[in-house]
RNA sequence: GCUGGCGUAGCUCAGGGGUAGAGCAGCGGUUUUGUAAACCGCAGGUCGGGGGUUCGAAUCCCUUCGCCAGCUCCA
C-alpha cells in the first residue's frame, strides 16, 4: 500500500501537499482513502495556481487519479481551460502587443493575466466576449505539440512572450525535459493542457467575462502587476444562470449590506477606516455572543481577566512583537509627564525637559498581558491548567487594501484565552478545546468550515523559531488531538505561527472566500521569553506550555459570518429585537404594553409598535426588519388574554394563551433554539 | 500597499457644461385600521474634499480621501 505523506522534504512534495492535503484529509493517506477522497479533487485542481498545478500534475498517482475523474468534471475543466486560451486569442486580436501571463481554469470559470500597453476596462468586456464567440464559431481545433525544454524556450522567445520564456526556463531549471504547447487557430500557448478537441465543444451561452482586476506576476508583490480578466464558465447555460442567481442571493446577504439595513453597525469616514461603530442592535449581537462564550468558558474552567488597551513598549520587546510585528501595529505614542498635555505644534522637547519619554503602543494582542498575569506570582503544578480568558480589544494597523467590512478591521475584540499547563497536560486540554469548539459551532449550525493543521516549514528559518524539537513535539500533539477526537482535517504547510503550530478553522463565506475564524495555537516561545514557570511536585521550576485559543474569533469576524449565515434573520436568542407586539388598533395598546412589561421584566427584548402606521404596514415593517416573532393583538386576543404568534417567514400562525407563548419563548431563548421555516 | 471601478439627500438611484430630481425613510396633519406599503403636505444635498479649465462645473482635467473587487499581506 503506497502512503502519501506530507512534508517529505523536497519542494515538489511540499507544494503538492500544500495544495492537496485539503482533499486528502488526515494523513498519512492510504491508497484506499485516497481513492475515496479523489472525487473532491477537481475543486482543488481548479483553485490551484497554474504554476503550482504543473508541479501537481507531475505526481504520477495524482495525474492518474485526475485522468480517472468523472468525465463531466474533466469536460468542464477542459472547457474552462480552453476558454482561457480563447480569451487570450481575443485580447491579442485587439492588442497584438499584449504579453501573456498564466491563464488557468478556476472555480466557476477561468482567468488570464495580461501585460497590456493599452489598459482594458470593464467596458471592453462585452467587445471581448463577442470576439470570443466569433472564435468559438470558427470551430478551431486544439493540437498539442511537445518540444524539448531548450526548444520550448527558443519558441517562446521567438513568440515575443517574455513571461512564457520565464516560465519555460523555470520548468527547465526544475528538470522538466519536455514542454507542451497547444495551438488553436492562429493562437499558440505554452500549456500543460488538457483542452477540448475543438471550440465546437464549448457552449457559446454558458460563459461570461465577469470582471477585471490586477494580479502580481506569479503572485509576488515584487513583480509587475498584470491585468487579470476573470470569466465564468459552465458546461450549460442553466448552470451559469444558476450560479449567477446564487451569487445574487449571496450578495443580498452580504453583511455590509445587512449591517446597514438592519442598523447593526456603521463605519464613519471621520472616525477612520476599519474602525467600527457598533449601533445598539449590533451591540446586542456582540453581547449575546459574548454571553455564550462566557457561559462555555465558565463551564470549561476559565477565569476572566481584564487588561488595558495601551502598554509600554518594553512589554512588546519582551514578547517579540517589536520589532518583528511593528508594521502591523499603530505607531507609538511618546509621552513624558511634563509634556503630556503639550499641544501639537509645540517645539519638541521644549516642555519635556530632560526627562526620558515613555513610549506606549496600542496593544495588537492580549497574550503578553495574560502572560504577565500568569507570572505575577509563583505558580504550582497543582493549579495548572490556568485558563485566563478575556474579550480583549486590540488594534492592528492592517494594510488599507485589506480592510473589508467587519471581516478585516483595525480595532477588534477577541474571544481570547491563554491556557498555561504542563507539557503532559497539553494533549488532553487540546482535545477538550476541540470538544468545546464543536459544541459552540453546533449552537449556530455551522457547516461550512474545515479544520486545518497549520505546520511550519523547516526551510523558512526567518519565519519560524528554530527549535526543531519543540516543533516536533507541538505538531505531534496537535495532530494526535485531532485524530483522537476524530476530527477531519487537512494540513496547511507553512501556515504555522512563528511561535508554534496551530489548528485553524477555516470558514467559507457565501461567496466562497475562505478565512480563518477560530484558532488553537501551541506556543513554545512565550514561556521562555516571559520566563514563565511553575513549581512541580519535586519543587523544581519547570516551563509550562501556552495554548492560545479563540473559538468565537473576534466579534467583528464572527458577526460578519453570523449575519451572512442567518441572512440577518437571527434566531430569537440572538435577535436584537426578539418580540414586537403589534396591535390592530390603538385602543389595544394598554394590553400590549402590559405584555411587553411582563416580557421585559424577564430580560426579553420586547417592544410595542407605537408608530402611526396602519396595521398592514406594521406587519410589513416587522417582516422587513426580519424580527423573529411578531405578536398580533386584536380585540379577540385581548379578550381571551391570548396572542397570535407570527414568526419570520413561517406562514402558519398560532393563536394561544399568552402564558403558553411565554413558556415556549422562555424555553426557546434558554436553549438557543432556532425556529426556522420547514 | 498595488491594479481597476465607483463616490449625487439617512437608504436605493436618475441627471454627464446652463442655478440639483424621484421613490422609500423622516417631520406635520388627516385616518383607528385583522396580517407585506392609508391619504395630504413639509423639510432635507458645498453632488466625498481641495485645486484647475470655462462667462458658467454635479458634469471636463489634476490631486486627495473613502468605498468595492481582485492581488499581496495576515502572530
Amino acid at each position: 500500500m503506497r502512503t502519501i505523506r506530507a512534508g517529505e522534504g523536497d519542494q515538489r512534495q511540499l507544494l503538492l501537499s500544500r495544495w492537496t492535503r485539503g482533499f486528502l484529509g488526515s494523513m498519512p493517506v492510504t491508497a484506499s482513502s485516497f481513492r475515496r477522497r479523489i472525487r473532491r479533487l477537481p475543486r482543488c485542481l481548479l483553485r490551484c495556481p497554474d504554476y503550482l498545478r504543473e508541479e501537481f500534475m507531475q505526481d504520477q498517482e495524482i495525474a492518474q487519479a485526475v485522468a480517472g475523474l468523472d468525465p463531466e468534471a474533466q469536460r468542464l475543466y477542459r472547457i474552462r481551460h480552453s476558454l482561457a486560451h480563447v480569451l487570450a486569442q481575443a485580447v491579442l486580436s485587439l492588442q497584438p502587443t499584449a504579453k501573456l501571463g498564466f491563464g488557468p481554469p478556476v472555480e466557476n470559470g477561468f482567468y488570464y493575466d495580461f501585460d497590456l500597453e493599452e489598459p482594458i476596462t470593464a467596458a471592453d468586456l462585452p467587445k471581448l466576449q463577442k470576439k470570443m464567440k466569433e472564435i468559438l464559431r470558427q470551430k478551431q481545433s486544439f493540437t498539442r505539440t511537445e518540444l524539448p525544454a531548450d526548444q520550448a524556450i527558443e519558441k517562446t522567445t521567438a513568440m515575443g512572450q517574455p513571461y512564457k520564456v520565464e516560465a519555460s526556463s523555470d520548468l527547465r531549471a526544475k528538470g522538466v525535459e519536455v514542454i507542451s504547447f497547444y495551438e488553436n487557430g492562429p493562437f499558440t500557448d505554452m500549456c500543460e493542457g488538457p483542452h477540448v478537441e475543438t471550440t465546437k465543444e464549448i457552449p457559446e451561452d454558458a460563459f461570461l467575462l465577469d470582471s477585471i482586476a490586477g494580479a502580481y506576476w506569479r503572485g509576488s508583490e515584487k513583480n509587475k502587476m498584470l491585468t487579470r480578466i476573470y470569466g465564468l464558465a459552465f458546461a450549460r447555460k442553466e448552470e451559469l444562470d444558476d450560479y449567477l442567481a446564487r451569487r445574487k442571493l449571496a450578495q443580498e446577504r452580504d453583511h455590509k449590506k445587512l449591517g446597514r439595513e438592519l442598523e447593526l453597525f456603521h463605519i464613519e469616514e471621520e472616525i477612520g477606516k476599519g474602525l467600527i461603530l457598533w449601533l445598539p442592535k449590533g451591540t446586542v449581537l456582540r453581547d449575546e455572543v459574548e454571553a455564550l462564550a462566557k457561559e462555555f468558558e465558565f463551564r470549561y474552567g476559565y477565569e476572566r481577566v481584564s487588561t488595558p488597551h495601551i502598554t509600554k513598549q518594553e512589554l512588546y520587546y519582551r514578547s517579540g512583537h517589536l520589532p518583528y510585528y511593528k508594521e502591523s501595529m499603530f505607531p507609538p505614542m511618546e509621552v513624558a509627564e511634563d509634556d503630556s498635555r503639550a499641544m501639537e505644534g509645540d517645539a519638541p522637547g521644549e516642555a519635556a525637559g530632560a526627562r526620558p519619554k515613555e513610549v506606549f503602543y496600542l496593544k495588537p494582542m492580549n497574550c503578553p498581558h495574560h502572560h504577565m498575569i500568569y507570572k505575577h506570582r509563583p505558580r504550582s503544578y497543582r493549579e495548572l491548567p490556568v485558563r485566563l480568558a478575556e474579550y480583549g480589544t486590540c488594534y492592528r494597523f492592517e494594510q488599507s487594501g485589506e480592510l473589508s467590512g467587519l471581516l478585516r478591521v483595525r480595532c477588534l475584540t477577541m474571544n481570547d484565552a491563554h491556557i498555561y499547563l504542563t507539557r503532559a497536560q497539553a494533549l488532553e486540554e487540546i482535545r477538550t478545546i476541540l470538544q468545546m469548539y464543536r459544541e459552540i459551532y453546533a449552537v449556530f449550525d455551522f457547516t461550512r468550515y474545515r479544520f486545518r493543521l497549520s505546520l511550519h516549514d523547516p526551510a523558512r528559518t526567518e519565519k519560524y523559531h528554530d527549535d526543531e524539537d519543540l516543533w516536533r513535539e507541538a505538531e505531534a500533539v496537535l495532530k494526535e488531538a485531532l485524530e483522537r477526537e476524530g476530527v477531519e482535517y487537512y494540513v496547511g504547510e507553512d501556515e504555522a505561527a512563528f511561535y508554534g503550530p496551530k489548528i485553524d478553522i477555516q470558514f467559507r463565506n457565501l461567496l466562497g472566500r475562505e478565512e480563518t475564524v477560530s484558532t488553537i495555537q501551541y506556543d513554545s516561545v512565550a514561556p521562555n521569553r516571559f520566563d514563565l514557570t511553575y513549581v512541580d511536585e519535586h519543587g523544581q521550576e519547570e516551563r509550562p506550555v501556552v495554548l492560545h485559543r479563540a473559538p468565537l474569533s473576534t466579534h467583528e469576524r464572527i458577526l460578519s459570518y453570523l449575519i451572512e449565515h442567518y441572512g440577518g434573520a437571527f434566531p430569537t436568542w440572538l435577535a436584537p429585537i426578539q418580540v414586537r407586539l403589534i396591535t390592530v388598533s390603538d385602543e389595544l395598546l394598554p394590553y400590549a404594553e402590559e405584555l411587553r412589561g411582563i416580557l421585559r421584566a424577564e430580560g426579553v427584548r420586547a417592544e410595542v409598535d407605537l408608530s402611526p402606521h396602519s396595521f398592514g404596514k406594521k406587519i410589513r415593517n416587522g417582516a422587513i426588519e426580519k424580527l423573529p416573532i411578531l405578536l398580533v393583538i386584536g380585540k379577540k386576543e385581548a379578550e381571551e388574554r391570548a396572542v397570535t404568534v407570527r414568526r419570520y417567514q413561517i406562514e402558519q400562525q398560532d393563536t394561544m394563551p399568552f402564558a403558553e407563548f411565554h413558556n415556549l419563548l422562555r424555553d426557546e431563548i434558554r436553549t438557543r433554539r432556532h425556529v426556522r421555516p420547514a
